[in-house]
DNA sequence: AATTATTTAGTAAAAATTACTAAATAATAA
DNA sequence: TTATTATTTAGTAATTTTTACTAAATAATT
């Protein structure tokens, strides 16, 4: 959306070429050196923050369209994508409080009540985990504003956000103990201490320092490497990568951490 | 659906009340002596064996749109419903093989191509467990045939409802090793041979005749009762019920079953 | 009252998890 | 160069959980 005719295009015949109704919201985790962020718009027509999210083309299949949302605020293309869960309460966005004055500013084109944006949506939940230091954040010509913001620092989120974000990292983090979802978060060689520490933050308690990494290995999924890495004073520990065929197989048949 | 004039509304006027380009689905599996059944229906319109399922009222929170259309069919209110996935596939329903005849036949009234109800759809899944000898099966003015399939006799099925039924499954298993779901499948004193059975049957696997009643009551869902029954030449086992309180702990909490 | 097969309690064996100890290591400082 | 150091990581002991197996209790039947 980065020039004035595609938003007229959009708001006019936009119901051509996407599913009117349905939506979908993003919940973008990022991690990076210990710490778990989400990434928030503000959209120029609302006044607080949200999560990205967009609507579905009618050639899209709906992890499709998700990971066009996921790519356009992040730069990054085929991250990990899961749905969640579809929310449809019928007030969860009160389009009785829509602003027309407000989103005409900001859009440059006058939005009338009959318009297919402002009509009852459900919408489709998806959540995702990235390094947040190797995303490139952009906004276009609706969106104000686009940052990470730490997990426990979250402003009050619009509509039902509030509510996805909990049920994502709810999904998140019962995934993580099932699948190796972890694979983006870390460099392709990367030593125990730093896996230990990305599966600590995404699930926000402590796991045991020596037996955690020793359960990854004895499921086969990293291999040790004859390197080792020098990260500073009396520390040199091995390099590890994962095991991309037992990787594999354990995203599509499971595994159990504790 | 039980009046001429009513079809004739909700194809002319549906759009007004429901919410377009969205419906739901629902895999009712049923259980009972053993057997695991799932209820399938014929649309007049279509030829093959389908889920049931049907559109979202504007004033409808989704389970309460899933509680309503399992109810037509089987007279069952309030049964467990637990979303799983949502499809949208663009090409899941292809519309561009309606017929248009057969559907005047169906329904009494021609339906053109520009109708709300000929359009690309996204569809919400559920699924619901429920005891299939207490239900009553409903048709209605639209619907050829409704019945039970034994889960492992199954049609194939029209549109994508394959993969939901594969869905649905997978997610009703996994979500039974997790949440005390089988409440509605047994009487309300049940002997451990039965909750045993229910489980092995929904499970689709043997569990330990011993040691799997033993962990239930370790677990403290389970309260024995000073009643035993009477079920035939030496087999007078005592009565359990549900610790309603652990139960819906657990429900809220998880536990674990293996 | 004896017989029977299911029900269910009990326990032993095995496996998995958790807690703890200490050896190996390489960077630093003497 | 050698001693010191704190992290890394291997090893093992303790504990808990799971699984497998045995047998006692039970009430309907003969």
């Amino acid at each position: 959306m980065n020039t004035q005719a595609e938003i007229d295009d959009f708001v006019l015949n936009g119901h051509l070429y996407y599913i009117p109704h349905v939506s979908l919201d993003c919940a973008i985790f990022g991690y990076h050196d210990q710490q778990l962020k989400l990434l928030l718009i503000k959209h120029k027509a609302i006044d607080g923050w949200c999560l990205p999210g967009g609507y579905i083309k009618r050639t899209e299949k709906l992890v499709e369209a998700a990971n066009r949302n996921v790519k356009e605020r992040t730069g990054i293309d085929n991250l990990f994508l899961q749905q969640f869960k579809t929310f449809g309460d019928p007030n969860r966005a009160r389009m009785d409080e829509f602003d027309e004055e407000k989103w005409f500013e900001a859009t440059g084109i006058r939005i009338t009540k009959d318009n297919w944006l402002i009509d009852q949506t459900i919408s489709i939940g998806f959540y995702a985990i990235t390094d947040f230091s190797k995303t490139e954040l952009q906004k276009d010509m609706l969106i104000e504003d686009c940052a990470w913001f730490d997990i426990n620092e979250l402003p009050k989120l619009e509509f039902d956000h509030d509510e996805m974000v909990s049920e994502a990292l709810h999904a998140m983090r019962v995934q993580l103990y099932h699948y190796p979802i972890g694979i983006n978060m870390l460099p392709e060689k990367f030593t125990l201490s730093e896996i230990h520490a990305l599966y600590e933050t995404l699930l926000g308690k402590k796991l045991d320092v020596s037996n955690f990494p020793k359960k990854l290995i004895a499921l086969g999924l990293l291999k040790k490497l004859d390197e080792k890495r020098s990260i500073g004073a009396h520390r040199s520990p091995h390099l590890y990568v994962f095991d991309k065929e037992k990787y594999s197989q354990a995203l599509k048949d499971g595994v159990v951490l504790s």
